[in-house]
RNA sequence: GCCGCCGUGGCUUAGUGGUAUAGCGGCUGACUUGUAAUCAGCAGGUCGGGGGUUCAAAUCCCCCCGGCGGCUCCA
């Protein structure tokens, strides 16, 4: 009897991680009897007539108030807790306070007052055994299905914030450069067919895929990502050539961030789960958050939002400052999401993003750096090697917003000069008026957002973010969120995603030059042209170049190379030695049935890879210049 | 989180009740190669983990872990 009381309790315990909720364990005994044995400092006084009890028929509810709780939970609680008397028909309720069905209770004061106004309100025979005691207690557990039950009352505030957004009401359009507003159901996609299946993907959300999306296939073939079983689901592994291009493109992002004039900061990736301002932002979402609980209850952020307004916070702005911009590039922003949502590096608990914010005087300029920041996102993307063609744009707002500023939107549209969704709501349910993001379309027919920006009218507020303005009045100013690429995990995964696109229209899948770990490689044609080979090498600075010196023929290195995705494949013997050329296939020239190849001197491949990888930053080889001595990852 | 499918040497995989199959990769040797896999030999497996049924489990049952897909969700 006395086992399965205790496993439930620790099942319980263990089971439950849900945040602001009161936890009941409710037990349906035989008997049930207690003794008040001392006090602990939380104890609440009380006569003797609660020293001591034993009940028959009844059903013991252990009870752990949790912080947050309030009056709707108790309502519910008690809702829960006759249903189940009823059910089980005990003559009796007894309210037994068990803390340690929480490591998140409640200031006791609060608690024992909750605990008594359930006593209060409960309509049938109800005892309640004191608050703040060491207690002996025996149970005789009835044992039949129902006699163990455990439950999680929710806050009623948190369902109302989720029930609110629930109800947001989408109105969907089609919005063409030409500035026409269109119903979805009424607009042609003839000659959209991406735009098409991104309005199928948000709207009708049918998702109907049987397969792995190839970008996973492409990650662990090609050494550079891959998953860790050792850690938590969404958290991966980066071999060399994996974080070499991660390196690369943060390195790419952060660089456009600060050209365009940001101030590239760092902040906490953990922060306190009691903080007040902070603490709103929990209630509302619970579930997606990595916790800490020590000594000091932490959680992970999920975006550098927190740090930034903080810091902000503290920072003496004026109108002379404004605009102004901080970026961050969050290693990690952590979100804990659901299991059934990460795919390989499309979605993950851990994942690095650009987060730029910039602080606005007012909506006008908001507007005004809304657009420069949509422009640059674009750049940014075609320059990661993602041009416009891969994505589809979707703008969202409210409809008030939408009918002040037309024209703004309509300018918007005209960047890429083709049609975007529009998704517009009757009230503002979110922190932003207006948002924007770039979807890219996968093979599976999927969106994922890459670069996004929002104008957020509610966080000045909460984080009490104020600047001065010309007559010395403090302010609340307008706050853009951007991220210019979007998660650079997801940039590797649509960038994977293109490259097998391109395969099925018939071309050799590619990244762009700049972001190849191996630019050249270099092949001897047999051993006595490696000298030559090292000396092609040496020529090739600035130049990811290695050379494929293994015991093997020529055809399988080639082979090889061309599985690796190299962009520049080199060839040297006899020939090339004696004339001081060398002989490459173009990867971006090429079919597998026929190879592009070209005689060129050394300065002239030179030449080429530069103009290829121009205006990029540049990183080493990742690996030993020798095949060789080249490990195998997996 | 819920539902479904899956998990065999580093990788891909055969094997549905009698302790396991092959290829690639690795190592050794031969060959010294001219544009997408040279030949031979050798080594390598607690069949994701735990429990159960059975004389006997990779195979059947239960639980857990991990992967994929769907639902839901994405500050």
């Amino acid at each position: 009897m006395w086992n399965p009381l205790w496993n439930s309790i620790v099942n319980f315990i263990l089971w439950y991680e849900h945040r602001n909720s009161m936890r009941l364990l409710l037990i349906h005994a035989d008997r049930m009897e207690y003794e008040a044995k001392k006090k602990t400092k939380f104890a609440e006084n009380i006569d003797d007539s609660m020293k001591h009890k034993a009940l028959e028929e009844v059903l013991v509810v252990f009870i752990a108030v949790e912080e947050n709780d309030d009056q709707g939970v108790i309502e519910k609680a008690i809702q829960e807790i006759i249903d189940v008397a009823r059910q089980v028909s005990a003559e009796r309720i007894l309210l037994y306070p068990y803390a340690h069905l929480s490591s998140n209770l409640a200031h006791p004061d609060v608690a024992v007052a909750l605990l008594k106004k359930m006593e209060e309100e409960i309509p049938t025979e109800v005892h309640r055994a004191p608050f703040g005691w060491y207690k002996s207690f025996n149970i005789a557990c009835k044992g039949h299905p129902l006699s163990e039950l455990s439950k999680t009352i929710k806050t009623s505030m948190e369902s109302k914030a989720l029930q609110a957004e629930k109800k947001a009401v989408s109105h969907w359009y089609i919005l063409t450069p030409e500035g026409i507003l269109t119903r979805i159901e009424d607009f042609d996609f003839k000659d959209f067919e991406n735009l098409k299946k991104f309005t199928d993907y948000e709207i009708s959300k049918s998702r109907k895929v049987d397969r792995v999306p190839p970008h996973v296939e492409s990650m662990q073939k090609l050494e550079l990502v891959d998953y860790e079983e050792a850690s938590d689901p969404g958290n991966m592994r980066y071999y060399p050539k994996g974080r070499l291009i991660k390196s690369l493109l943060e390195q790419y992002v952060i660089d456009a961030c600060i050209s365009h004039g940001a101030m590239e900061v760092e902040t906490p990736i953990m922060y306190s789960q009691e903080h007040e301002t902070l603490k709103r932002y929990l209630d509302r979402f619970p579930a997606r958050q990595y916790t800490m609980d020590g000594k000091r209850k932490l959680f992970l952020r999920f975006a550098a939002c927190f740090g930034q307004f903080l810091m902000t916070h503290d920072m003496i702005l004026t109108y002379r400052a404004l605009p102004l911009k901080m970026v961050e590039l969050t290693k990690y922003s952590f979100r804990k999401e659901q299991r059934g949502e990460l795919v390989g590096l499309r979605r993950l608990r851990a994942f690095t993003m650009p987060d730029m914010h910039t602080i606005c005087k007012d909506m006008k300029d908001a507007m005004e750096e809304f657009t420069k920041q949509y422009k640059l996102s674009v750049e940014v993307l075609e320059g990661i090697g993602i041009p416009s063609e891969s994505y589809e744009v979707a703008i969202r707002m409210t409809r008030e917003f939408y009918e002040e500023n037309k024209d703004f939107i309509n300018s918007l549209v005209s960047v890429l000069n083709k049609p975007v969704l529009i998704e517009m709501w009757d009230d503002r349910f979110f922190y932003f008026v207006l948002k924007f993001e770039f979807n890219f379309i996968d093979s599976l027919n999927k969106a994922s957002a890459l670069s996004t920006v929002q104008i957020d009218v509610e966080n000045a507020e909460r984080y009490d973010i104020s600047y001065v303005d010309e007559s010395g009045e403090h302010k609340r100013p307008v706050i853009l969120h951007c991220s210019l690429s979007g998660a650079i995990e997801r940039c590797m995964y649509a960038l994977l995603e293109k490259a097998h696109l391109d395969k099925e229209k018939g071309h050799l899948p590619q990244l762009p030059v700049w972001l190849s770990p191996t630019q050249v490689r270099i092949i001897p044609v047999s051993e006595r042209h490696i000298p030559y080979a090292e000396q092609v090498l040496e020529m090739l600075k600035g130049v990811r170049a290695d050379i494929d010196d293994r015991n093997e023929t020529l055809g399988k290195k080639i082979r090889e190379a061309g599985m690796e995705w190299i962009p520049y494949v080199v060839v040297v013997g006899d020939e090339e030695e004696r004339d001081g050329t060398v002989t490459v296939t173009v990867r971006s020239e090429s079919t597998l049935k026929h190879q592009k190849k070209i005689t060129v001197a050394v300065e002239d491949l030179l030449k080429m890879v530069k103009r290829d990888i121009e205006g990029k930053p540049y990183r080493p080889l990742p690996l030993p210049v020798y095949l060789s001595k080249r490990p195998k990852f997996r």
